[in-house]
DNA sequence: AATGAATGAGGATTCATTCAT
DNA sequence: TATGAATGAATCCTCATTCAT
């Protein structure tokens, strides 16, 4: 989608331009970043974004798409098939956390996927985004329960999906404002969130989940 | 925070006002809301909608904390306190998604708080939101420890907070495109998500968390 | 030009509008100043603004009108004939300093005639505000000339228009920012403008006007 | 304080824009006067008033400044420093009418400071104005005392202050419809101010001054 | 006569996109 | 290819005035 101009330019002006702009995007939205703000971060000409992309909107797609294949690679990348299901589960959500506090603006961007008035850009990422997540969960419990680590009860999509809910909801309290506080009023936390609480609140999820999935005795 | 001059108006006209602004921020999200086109759609002057607040964001906030008023009247109003933790569960999640159908914007509403640009509004907004519901759950949980009828390891702001956060992601996958698209592609749904389908996904989420919640034999 | 329910009220309302309105008008100007505030300071209905007068013109046409006349009384009413020429000028520019001190409003809406934008105004205030003036300075120059306590050889309608220049830009200087600024530039003060050096000020501007109406020896 | 973009134009769009919108501003005075129309006027697109400048406000102080360095190259600019105060005097009073006439709109700017509702120009623009003229007028006074071509008994500061008035009002009243209303009133003129007429009773005003300040026989 | 809700034209400012250099 | 000045539609908010109560 982006012009081939993008393809032209040094990689280190492409990575800035694109990493400024998931920035802005995941700081202030889509319809209120500023491209002529975006063109001073990136430090480029404003007029240099439209050689690069056709419009703003093109941008913010292939910024979103990009992102997402960077979380998905920083998650999935290092997993090794051998492992059993709970390791799998848990490489997952420590990996998503990482690469979340690492880039909290991919995860926002996915999280305004969700935003009033961005349903435009619904119909043409979340698909994508889902689909491999929603795949890789369900293989992974078939697996299991075929291998026995896993209760045979389970129903796949459900658990998938649910399991998928959870990580959700743990990555944006990570970063969204307002999950962040929904976190501390929950976990009845008085100050700030640290590294240390939201660790173990990690390790908690992941038993949680993992507790769910064991057979029963 | 409105003025007096809503109070005085006639409270069709107000309510008129108020669910139009309701669903036209649910649609286009804040910003890009129009004051004229609301105005238009709720019958009135533009005029008129700063005889009733001092600006846009304090209509937003209005409306929003009216909503949330609203669902929580609808989802916790017609509840008996006699009933078990599992019925009251229940529910919560059949009536959330009852006024939910009934009123998608005011979920809309909800999600909106996490977006980008939008923090402002959840400092202003998301704990008096979220602490009804977490007290709420997490008393609801102690009791059934304390009769027995929940299991009695269960970390108790931990389960709320996992409650609460499959109640979030499942409203969502009845009002955002995203969470719908997302939806579809875990429990494989082809064509439009039918109420049939959401019923029993439904079921089966409250009896996953009944399962859960459950001690064990 | 006020409308006849204006006299109708009672007379502490009818002063408390028209004084409130000329401290907004001197505060704010002529467009700046709020209908609806005006109304709101002195404790009156918005619309009732419009039994007392047309328009918003016409109540400034009527404010500035009334305090040109409360002006003209304070400065020439307590002024007796039988006085020399020298003591009718200090009267004047006492009496005046002395009004403008409790009433700033009325100069500043003097001073707003020549605003750019409200040259209506001019039209239809400025002649009979500076006739009254003229015509008395130019007789108490004429009769002290005829008496020999003026100098003979005066251009009477010069010497007026000058006197009253310096009278306006020492008022002016009482109560505009701008003048206040360039008052203590000109005279060197660095602090804040008080009552004794403003007087002292005075003192020797009447006696400059003095020395150049007094005949040569 | 107006941005870069300003000086970056051509100088004849820059002095278009600069010498319109003095002239608008001294039409309609700061807030009457209308962003849309001022572009209109200087064949521009209304937003790229706000390339070369952050805000109306900083128009306006720009326009004020620029208009003011101008008068004072044209009233200061071909004077001569080995002329004698009178000669000095008359040329700064005579230079200063052929500027307003030139320019009226840089004089309505000077006097709108002074308005109601401006007192924030005030605080920015007047004493950088004032300063220039108060100090070279208590210089020339100054000199002349030393070289007793001017009496000395004369109080400087004061002086210097009433010849300014003096400058001020007549000025004033080549520029403001209520000035001039109040010239034809004071020097009983029938008709419209002829240039004439005009000159004349700038001479006397010299000559007035030049009296004021010849030493005694 | 008093009230104040309703009205809608008006005006400052923003910003995606274009295009001449 | 890079630049950034130019554009004008879009949008929030103000406020004089009206008029039903």
């Amino acid at each position: 989608m982006p012009k081939k101009t993008l393809q032209k330019i040094k990689a280190a002006k492409r990575d800035k331009v694109l990493s400024e702009a998931a920035k802005l995007f995941a700081q202030k939205g889509f319809h209120q970043a500023d491209m002529a703000q975006l063109a001073a971060r990136a430090g480029v000409a404003k007029g240099s974004l439209y050689n690069y992309f056709d419009s703003k909107e093109e941008l913010y797609l292939y910024v979103c798409r990009h992102g997402l294949e960077l979380s998905r690679q920083a998650v999935y990348g290092g997993l090794d098939p051998a492992w059993d299901v709970y390791r799998q589960i848990e490489h997952i959500f420590r990996q998503g956390a990482a690469f979340v506090r690492a880039h909290p603006e991919y995860l926002m961007l996915y999280l305004n996927v969700s935003s009033a008035g961005l349903e435009g850009f619904a119909e043409k990422i979340s698909l994508q985004v889902e689909k491999h997540t929603a795949d890789f969960l369900k293989k992974l419990l078939k697996e299991g329960m075929a291998s026995g680590t896993v209760r045979a009860d389970l129903e796949v999509t459900q658990a998938a999906f649910w399991i998928n809910s959870i990580y959700i909801v743990f990555m944006a309290s990570l970063v969204s404002r307002h999950f962040q506080i929904r976190l501390r009023e929950y976990l009845e936390i008085k100050g700030r969130l640290t590294k240390k609480t939201l660790d173990m609140h990690l390790s908690r999820t992941i038993e949680l989940i993992h507790s769910v999935l064991r057979p029963g005795p």
